[in-house]
DNA sequence: TTTAGGG
DNA sequence: CCCTAAA
């Protein structure tokens, strides 16, 4: 942009150069003008913010130049108006030089002023009516205000300048000519400026207006087209401001020029020009805010969220890699970032309510009203806006995650419970297919046992095709609970299905009890979830099933508890295994053996 | 970091 | 499952 805005400077210098020869070249002032007219840069608003000018607006001014020129040539009064205008634009000039800094810009706005300098006696020469001293007192006050703005500003500055953007306003004519003007004289600069009359009387106010004229003039012009009075340069400039200026930019002009409300309305886009960081793109005035509004948004939307790997790597995995990846999503554009999440949200909101109940089904509503403020969901949240309407499968999926996830923090216990009824019903397709591998599992297990001498070779087999149809089917629900409160624990249960188990008893026969994180890493690799300790965990109850289950088999119903029957041929696979580690447990003699050895002989019988 | 155990 | 101590 800057470099841009350099070339720009220099070809409207030219312009200027040329148009001052062309129309006046006996004016002195217009000279000045016309090397003025190379300090683009404009002090916005009373903030004293600085803008860098656009070319629109160099073009706009000189075009008004012109205009005065003509217009100047009929009445004297606004030819001084018009001179003066330079001066102040120096004076601009001078403020934004420092802020703008730019290579080129820079030296010729130097040696512009210095030009300026030297011409000021001419000038003053030509205009007694504006003293020199009093140019310079307002000079240097403003030049100092410029220094000031910018060093606090001088990043807003350098991102507006570097946008180009339109904000520019240029200069504030003179005020030091302006303040000698009569309010009929102000007037006439004003109609000459922005070629329409006004009915305002406050001197203060014209004059502001006239100084900020090209400002708005620019917005006009950008709004409308820039005239160009045979000068295309603006063009470019054009365009980028056209994008809002069009509508927004021309109304807010509108508005502006009618009363001091403009002052207001410049103000605030100042300011908004200086919050935005990425002002520097987008420079158009008129829209500006808004647009900048929406970029800051964006970039503060932006901030990286964390969220846990497990859950997503889980959630992808287990959707079999439906589900985008949880990187992948967040590594969008921040802006696509940010619209996906905000919409996200804001139907999530909506949704997030009524959702897991229709998924339900239960018709039971969760209030979630405290939805979790936990990050870990928005990956789901994604998700779900995502493919909200896509895959139903997939939704299916994803609405569990999302439920899981959302789960409200404190209270809940039996929210907990409606989620998880909710998920299996929203899995079950999976649960099914789960089913499906038990049976399958059971029938092998079955073989095997009938087969009873080698429980390795059928347990490989029944792992692998387990692990095909988990692979696919994955997981059933994953319950997530979050509790907020104090810690935010959340608990986080997922009912081991069968192929885990397997996989977990057949890990334990090749790496042995306790190497868990072997297991983990060999056995499990395609579990994000369950870490060692959960598969040491996992262990634990097993033991403690297959042992107990032995005891009790006799009098209990095994069915009747376990929501998840492990086959006994698991369990017996457990209990061998535990003896080989010798974890089994030595609590009643061998009772407990005697009956799990009815159940199973040969694993027993080693055993006892 | 993993393991083992308690809650 | 979670948490934590111990190695």
């Amino acid at each position: 942009m800057k470099m841009v805005v350099g070339v720009e400077e220099n070809e409207e210098r030219a312009i200027k150069d040329v148009a001052a020869d062309t129309h006046s070249s006996g004016f002195a002032p217009l000279k000045q003008d016309s090397d003025p007219i190379v300090y683009k840069l404009v002090r916005v608003d009373f903030d004293g913010r600085f803008v860098p000018a656009t070319d629109d607006e160099l073009m706009e001014v000189e075009d008004l130049l012109e205009m005065e020129k003509s217009e100047m040539l009929s009445i004297p009064d606004v030819v001084e108006a018009a001179s003066h205008i330079p001066d102040n634009d120096e004076l601009d000039e001078s403020f934004e030089k420092p802020d703008i800094e730019k290579h080129e810009g820079l030296s010729q706005i130097k040696l512009a002023k210095v030009d300026q300098e030297n011409l000021r006696p001419q000038a003053e020469d030509s205009l007694p009516k504006s003293t020199s001293s009093s140019k310079d007192t307002h000079v240097k006050e403003s030049a100092n205000m410029g220094e000031e703005s910018s060093s606090s500003l001088h990043d807003g500055l350098n991102k507006n300048g570097s946008a180009g953007s339109r904000p520019n306003f240029s200069l504030t004519k003179g005020e030091i000519d302006l303040d000698k003007l009569t309010i009929r004289e102000l007037h006439e600069t004003f109609r000459a400026t922005f070629g329409r009359k006004t009915s305002v009387k406050d001197k203060m106010w014209l004059k502001r207006r006239i100084a900020m004229g090209l400002t708005n003039s620019c917005d006009v012009s950008v709004t409308s087209f820039i005239i160009n009075n045979g000068k295309l340069l603006k063009k470019k400039e054009l365009s980028n401001n056209l994008d809002c200026g069009n509508s927004a930019a021309g109304e807010i002009c509108s508005a502006r020029n009618d009363g001091p409300v403009n002052l207001v309305v410049s103000n605030l886009r100042e300011d908004t020009i200086d919050d935005d960081e990425l002002g520097n793109s987008f420079t158009e005035s008129g829209c500006r805010s808004d647009d900048n509004l929406e970029h800051r948004a964006a970039k503060r939307a932006r901030k990286p969220t964390k969220r846990y790997i497990e859950e997503s790597s889980d959630t992808e995995k287990e959707s079999s890699g439906k589900s985008l990846s949880p990187s992948k999503r967040f590594g969008q554009d921040k802006a696509s970032l940010k619209e996906a999440i905000r919409p996200a949200w804001g139907s999530y909101l909506g949704d997030f309510v009524t959702r897991p109940d229709s998924i339900g089904g239960s018709g039971v509503q969760v209030p979630y009203v405290s939805r979790v403020r936990r990050c870990r969901p928005r990956k789901s949240i994604t998700a779900l806006t995502k493919f909200n309407s896509s895959d139903v499968a997939l939704n299916r999926k994803i609405v569990e995650s999302s439920v899981a996830e959302f789960k409200p923090p404190p209270d809940d216990h039996s929210r907990v419970e409606l989620l998880e009824t909710k998920s299996i019903q929203f899995g079950k397709l999976i649960v099914s297919e789960e089913e499906r591998d038990k049976r399958c599992l059971t029938s092998k297990f079955s073989d095997g046992i009938s087969q009873a001498a080698e429980p390795k070779s059928v347990d490989s087999v029944d792992s692998t095709s387990l692990e095909n149809a988990s692979g696919n089917n994955s997981d059933d629900h994953v319950t997530t609970i979050p509790t907020v409160k104090g810690g935010m624990r959340r608990k986080h249960h997922r009912a081991w299905s069968l192929t885990e188990v397997t996989k977990l008893v057949d890990g334990v026969a090749m790496f042995g009890a306790g190497r868990w994180s072997e297991i983990k890493r060999l056995s499990f690799s395609s579990y994000a979830h369950r870490t060692s300790v959960d598969l040491k965990d996992k262990w634990r109850n097993l033991l403690k099933a297959s042992f107990a289950n032995s005891q009790a088999e006799k009098g209990m119903n095994p069915r009747k508890n376990a929501p998840l029957p492990i086959p006994a041929s698991v369990l017996v696979k457990v209990r061998e295994l535990a003896e080989l580690n010798g974890q089994a447990p030595q609590v009643s003699k061998g009772s407990s053996n005697n009956n799990s050895g009815s159940s199973v002989n040969e694993n027993r019988s080693g055993y006892s």
